[in-house]
RNA sequence: GGGGCCGUGGUCCAGUUUGGUCUAAGAUGCGCGGCUCGGGCCCGCGAGGUCCCCGGUUCGAAUCCGGGCGGCCCCA
């Protein structure tokens, strides 16, 4: 069988779903058939990429002044119920824990489903006084949500690892600094991903529930749902009100404090990965979080292989010496044709063909995972070809992904080019009078919803709104949504 | 909320319309052995299945009926 069955099946374009879940399997990145629906299991390359995320952005936050914590998973339920509007956004998917054996519990306890009403009885003790201002602090964990909507793996999950940062402020002008701190560590983690983005600030009715205001991180998926990557809140006094965040200042009087959070579920962020970045051939991991970003595969030619194998392992240790994350496959069960699909499939950025004529030239032919492109380096060279290699693979995935943003993002001047566009799975823009009720209107049209409106600026609103004619104050985003 | 489709070894699936030929076929994957190993080659041997669950109809159910569970899609 020349052409296998599986290169046929292998097609992104035609049929994402089928692709995506083909590859998130034998990527081993995540395996879905675990027997509770909504709770998946990262496997071993899907979880060292979780891992490689996640140790990038707490790299970053702790740069920032962010100290790294770890709450409990549950939550009492006088500490969850404190704050009205919180509450009632995220009560019907509470996973609540009631019993203990037979025993009815007398005080409830739910299971995280973000960490605001965990974090804040403990924030209360900790701040005395504006010395102990800004605290910031930020974890790594699961939280649970009983999504009624269709679960999807790593789109969205009844349990989902993210990272949540949360930060208290003397006042609202500095929680308003850090919301935009925020902003700016998330653009670091995704850019080096190479991952495109559009920034927005949520409409009030779609803000976290008990924000004073939401920015999100929205991308482009090949089925036309954007894909939220991250969120940034302003909280304002509002849970600092519910849990009694007060603080001494330098005059002596008690002040309220302001706070904000934000969040990044790696789920999503790696299902963008896959998005964005993946091909019939499966995976291409941006070498930052590439578990393995070289791979060596050696060809034993009869007569050659233990030379082979000796050079193989000579090229590994100039690169590992490099600094460089690589490894050698010398399974020989496998034929090298069958290790280059494997490996394509798992996304490493570049492959290294060591053979019996790399052994006697002294050499590496090197190719790469997103063009194919085969090029040869000598021993002495090969860091530095390596890196430079390294960096053209991230640069030309980074653009990719940006050009294919641009062209998802279109204008609609009226109700009928939306409607035509949001058909073709787009992301369009419009103008809105910033109407809620304009902004439902259009959910009833479409079968797309208004996602927020440019965060730093973006286009100015020109011409009437898109649903009432009045004047419209801002460009509104509108996009088909998980 | 409304409508539709589906559930068979690890994976993809044939078989269901018309019950018996099913002791469930095939591909792929897996294990062992061989091999001339530069793109999934080839040869031999082998393991692997409560046909989603419960109940019913029947001499007989993967197949028909009822209920349940699980998954997917479309529409509002």
């Amino acid at each position: 069988m020349k052409f296998g069955l599986r290169g046929l099946m292998m097609q992104k374009d035609e049929d994402f779903t089928g692709w995506f879940e083909r590859v998130i399997l034998e990527a081993q990145i995540v395996d879905d058939r675990y027997p509770v629906k909504g709770f998946t299991v990262y496997m071993g390359w899907g979880y060292r990429i979780a891992r490689a995320i996640a140790r990038m952005l707490e790299e970053r936050l702790e740069e920032e002044g962010h100290q790294p914590v770890q709450f409990p998973v549950v939550i009492p339920e006088d500490a969850f119920m404190r704050e009205a509007e919180h509450i009632e956004g995220f009560a019907a998917s509470v996973f609540w824990i009631t019993h203990a054996g037979d025993t009815e519990l007398d005080r409830r306890l739910l299971l995280r489903p973000t960490s605001e009403t965990a974090i804040y009885p403990l924030f209360k003790l900790w701040i005395r006084s504006h010395a102990d201002l800004p605290l910031r602090v930020h974890q790594t964990c699961n939280v649970y949500r009983y999504e009624t909507k269709a679960t999807k793996p790593l789109y969205r999950g009844r349990e989902f690892l993210w990272n949540e940062a949360h930060t208290a402020h003397r006042d609202y002008e500095d929680a308003e600094r850090q919301v935009r701190k925020g902003v700016e560590i998330y653009r670091y983690v995704y850019d080096r991903l190479g991952l495109s983005y559009l920034i927005l600030r949520r409409p009030d009715f779609d803000k976290f529930a008990g924000a004073d205001y939401s920015v999100a991180f929205d991308t482009w998926n090949p089925d036309g749902k954007v894909n939220q990557i991250g969120t940034v809140h302003q909280l304002g006094e509002n849970f600092a009100k519910a849990f009694e965040l007060e603080y001494e200042d330098e005059k002596g009087e008690h002040r309220l404090a302001s706070t904000t959070c934000y969040g990044m579920g790696i789920g999503r962020v790696i299902a963008a990965i896959i998005a964005h970045h993946g091909d019939d051939h499966g995976l291409i991991l941006p070498p930052a979080v590439a578990p393995i970003q070289v791979i060596i595969i050696p060809i034993p030619f009869k007569g050659y292989e233990e030379s082979v194998k000796r050079y193989a392992r000579e090229v590994e240790a100039a690169l590992k010496e490099g600094g460089i994350r690589v490894a050698v496959d010398d399974d020989d069960r496998l034929r090298p044709g069958e290790k280059y699909y494997k490996w394509e499939m798992y996304g490493v950025p570049l492959r290294a063909e060591v053979g019996p004529t790399e052994v006697n030239e002294r050499t590496v032919t090197l190719v790469r995972r997103d063009t194919f492109q085969r090029s040869k380096a000598t021993l002495e060279e090969l860091k530095e070809r390596v890196e430079d290699l390294l960096e053209r693979v991230y640069q030309s995935l980074r653009e990719r992904s940006w050009r294919r943003l641009e062209r998802e993002v279109v204008w609609a001047e009226n109700l009928d080019e939306l409607k035509a566009h949001i058909e073709e799975r787009r992301i369009v823009k419009v103008n809105w009078c910033g109407d809620p009720h304009c902004a439902f209107r259009i959910k009833d049209e479409v079968a797309g919803e208004v996602r927020g409106t440019a965060w730093d600026g973006g286009e100015e609103a020109k011409g009437p709104c898109i649903i009432c004619g009045g004047e419209a104050k801002h460009v509104a985003i509108v996009a088909r949504t998980f």
